[in-house]
Order: structure tokens, then C-alpha cells, then sequence
DNA sequence: TTTCGTGCAAACCCTTTGCATTTGC
DNA sequence: GCAAATGCAAAGGGTTTGCACGAAA
């Protein structure tokens, strides 16, 4: 459920580009990160870090899950990839070079509809010129209820 | 911190209105209800379970955490307090019938500034009129950096 | 070879649940 | 008196941490 609305493709085919920025932060290149940085890049659109063990183990057995949270840990801070808080207590990552969305999540039917990113540019300027406020809108999700669920 | 912004007054002093709510639905009066709805509608703004907790147990030791817990799902369920996820994996609560209002959260010294609930209107329409998506914007938080840290 | 990264297990935080007891009505 | 609410303790889910071993540079 929920991926039916994921049409992004994956048009930037540089070769672990998120690997070689890590490479070059000073940080080695083992292959557990190898992995873990294919699966996010593998995904369509985001993905949580259950899924992106799942998608590793299911290569290497014997790979552990707070490797995952830690090299999700490095790449959130080199801002190589966007957290995105989808409700639920659930968090999902998506690769910064890829371009920034926006989520609304339907809290009916679980589907994730993806926004671009200038869907919120009117909101974003509104806020800085009333409230000074520099919205971070790589992480926005909204919640409610979409287009089937409402009928 | 965070409380400065919080400039919101309590103009509707029916007492106990959440209680009485309650009440009329069928659910029985405890002390443990009552204190914990008070907590609730004398918090400024919003407050988390572990707040009405320990709002809660100063005044009566023998209360129980999950009390809190059930009590705030009931009150969910009747529609009688609002949930926000403020991130930090901490979850606040707020009386529907005092008025929604909306957050910016700032990332970097934990301000929240509150916006009125008729920020987002024009959101709103955008989202229906644009994907058919009936936003519950009763949730909404933004996160960012304020005026004082972005300057 | 020496520092960095990993696996493992245990701890962590917040929230939920099962069950016996107490309480409101 | 009886159903509903509570306290307690234990479990749950997702994430983090300490430590000794293993692997990258």
C-alpha cells in the first residue's frame, strides 16, 4: 500500500554518489555502507530504516540494524539525506541530491502523495516576511484525508 | 524554554469543560480525570503526558502514568483534545475547544511560535482544490529556524 | 598498525497492555 | 453489586549505546 503514488525515477545514475561524498568526508568505505547507501538510493522514494535493513539483510545476513542507524546517523549530518517524519512513529529517508518533495499523508487509506518541492514556495515566503521564520521545508508532511478516502 | 512565545490566554472559563464532556458521555468522574484534564486546560499552550504527569502526581502520589495515557485516548477519541507531534519524538495536547493554532518550531533554541488557525487557509484550498486532499491542518507543525537564530 | 566500523546484547524512551483490585454510580 | 477505572508491573516498538572484535586505510 501507499507506493501506488510514487512515480519518481531515479534520473541522476552517477555511480554511489552518496558513497563517494561519504569517501570523501574522510569516512571508509566498508560494505555494509555500500549497501546501505544502495538501498536508500535504490528506493523510489523513501524509506525507512526498517526497510532499509530489511533490504540489506536480505543480501548479507549478517548485517545489524544499528549499523543502519548509524550511517543514516552520518548521512543526515553531511546533509546527504532528508528525514521526513510520516506519522506513526515512523521516519523515512530520502537522498538530498535527488530533489526535495512534500508528503500529504492520508491518514485513512496510508497513501503518500508526493508534492514538489515548489508545491510550498507561497507558504515558505509567507512565514519568512510575517514571522521571520526560515521554514525547513525539505521535511514537511501533512496529514488528512485524500481524494478516495474523502468521497 | 519555549514557553516565552506562548502568549495565549484561557478566555473561556466554563469549568472543567472537558470533564463535563466526559461526564455527559457516559464516563465516570475520578479524581485521577479530573486532575489530569485540569492539567490539560491550565497548560499555556500545549502539553505533553509525561507534563500532565508530573502535574498530576504532585499533587496526588499514587496516580499512575498510563492513567494519564488512557484518559488522554479517550479524550482523543471524543474529539475533546487535539494531538501535535512537536518532533523530538514528543507528542503535545491541547483542548479543541480553546481554538486551534498552528506551530513553528525552531530547530535550533526549541522557540515554537504559535500561528493562529487561520494561517493555513489558504494551504488548505490549494491542497483540495489542487489534489482533492482535505488537509487536517488541526496537526500542524513547521520546523525551521527563528527570526533570533537565523540572524 | 592503528584507528574506525561493526556485531551483539543490553539499555533506552515513550507508550501500551494484562490482570487483580478498587471505585463510581 | 457490577461494570468501569485504576495501579502495578511487564512488554512493546523503534532507536541508541558500551564494549570487544574485526576490518579499512
Amino acid at each position: 500500500m501507499s507506493d501506488h503514488n510514487h512515480i519518481q525515477q531515479n534520473h541522476n545514475h552517477e555511480h554511489s554518489g552518496l558513497l563517494s561524498q561519504l569517501a570523501e568526508s574522510g569516512y571508509r568505505m566498508t560494505p555494509q555502507r555500500s549497501m546501505i547507501v544502495e538501498a536508500i538510493e535504490n528506493s523510489s522514494n523513501h524509506i525507512s530504516a526498517e526497510e532499509i535493513y530489511a533490504s540489506v539483510v536480505s543480501k548479507y545476513r549478517h548485517v545489524n540494524i544499528s549499523t543502519v542507524y548509524r550511517t543514516l546517523e552520518l548521512l543526515k549530518e553531511k546533509g546527504l539525506v532528508t528525514e521526513t517524519n510520516l506519522g506513526n512513529g515512523r521516519v523515512s529517508y530520502h537522498p538530498t541530491g535527488k530533489g526535495q518533495h512534500h508528503h500529504l499523508v492520508c491518514h485513512k487509506c496510508g497513501a503518500i502523495i508526493d508534492l514538489d518541492e515548489t508545491a510550498f514556495i507561497d507558504l515558505k515566503e509567507m512565514l519568512r516576511k510575517k514571522y521571520g521564520f526560515l521554514a525547513d521545508l525539505k521535511h514537511l508532511a501533512i496529514f488528512g484525508s485524500c481524494l478516495k478516502c474523502n468521497s
